[in-house]
DNA sequence: CCTTCCCAAACGAACGATCGTTCGCTAAAC
DNA sequence: GTTTAGCGAACGATCGTTCGTTTGGGAAGG
């Protein structure tokens, strides 16, 4: 019998949080995911509130690094939003639960975390931000649209992308990169 | 002192469930919004699920209205488009509660209403996608994309307008349906 | 206009279930 | 032999809901 970690208890609740919401989710349900009795898990956390902001800090963190990546990207703006829209997919798909939690439970934490959240959000935005009025400087997107509103219609796009694009099957990942990039620049023609 | 109707209950449920989600509101709460006590709640409603039903019901046919109205539109595919924008806009932020419910809480549904909510979506979902389809073949809308994701794509802008989108301030409701139409068709440039 | 009666809205106590959490204990791994 | 994951009973609070009672405003009749 292996013993469960600190980690285990974090993974489970982003799975459960994730799929039925904070509120959703008892202490007793996550104990059960885990072969746990509830109680049982207070060897490894104080409050069930500590396991929501632990998670919703690892998908912020997720989010940010690949905005770095995506800035450190040498080239076009081009280039860089490419690298953005990508990691954000990446993040998206291959860190569900806590991207899932971080963009949808946010309003469960405590006014002060919560604060947190939506200033990472904030400073994410304005990465895709700069990066479109970047590109409009250097001429490689175009310089047609307002780039507030079109920042807010990718991420609209992006962060919705859990919700329908399953592997396998249909479309890999890289051509929804892909299918995404060329709706940014150029919509449906 | 005026008495409250099953309506003014409805509403309330509405407004809590869009705000917290449905977990996240109790009878007692949602007694308080109304100066009542929790039980009193029951002299409207049999059960908490029956206020979710109704609630996501509401949302359910606004949208397929709306999605009605803009078939009905006489003129071009790309006329009709322009109208299904306006019109999930409109729902989306006239009806901020029930839409937020429907497209949010969904999954606190028992089962076999929640069938129905995706039964409903997959239907709105297939008249946008026939609008880009005809758009293709009358010749008022660009053929270039798969209409099956930019289908996905339009909905997920609009899914996500109330969420950021604040009269007054900023660009009107107007303004905001050309921004995305233009994004839709031509992206950011 | 006043009274009477009625009915639905609201009360408030109480139900059993479940909530997050505590604590003293056991048992197994290093 | 020390540490620590996990148990299991129990805490007070809150959950959705029930039920008998109280209440107050409108219809009906004088």
């Amino acid at each position: 019998m292996t013993r469960n970690t600190r980690e285990d208890v974090v993974q489970a609740a982003g799975r459960l949080f994730a799929e039925r919401g904070y509120h959703g989710t008892s202490m007793r349900d996550l104990g059960k995911e885990l072969g746990l009795l509830g109680s049982s898990l207070y060897s490894h956390i104080d409050t069930k509130q500590e396991l929501l902001v632990e998670v919703v800090e690892r998908g912020g963190r997720l989010f940010q690094a690949s905005a770095a990546s995506a800035l450190a990207v040498e080239g076009s703006a081009a280039d860089r939003l490419r690298r953005f829209v990508a990691g954000h997919i990446d993040v998206v798909l291959d860190h569900v639960d806590e991207a899932r939690t971080f963009l949808n439970e946010a309003r469960s934490l405590e006014p002060a975390y919560r604060r947190r959240v939506v200033a990472a959000r904030d400073r994410y935005e304005g990465v895709l931000r700069e990066l479109l009025g970047a590109g409009a400087v250097d001429g490689s997107l175009a310089a047609g649209a307002d780039p507030k509103l079109a920042g807010i219609f990718i991420l609209s796009i992006l962060n919705a992308v859990d919700r329908w694009f399953h592997e396998p099957g249909g479309i890999d990942r890289d051509a929804l990169v892909d299918e995404i990039f060329s709706f940014v620049t150029a919509g449906i023609g």
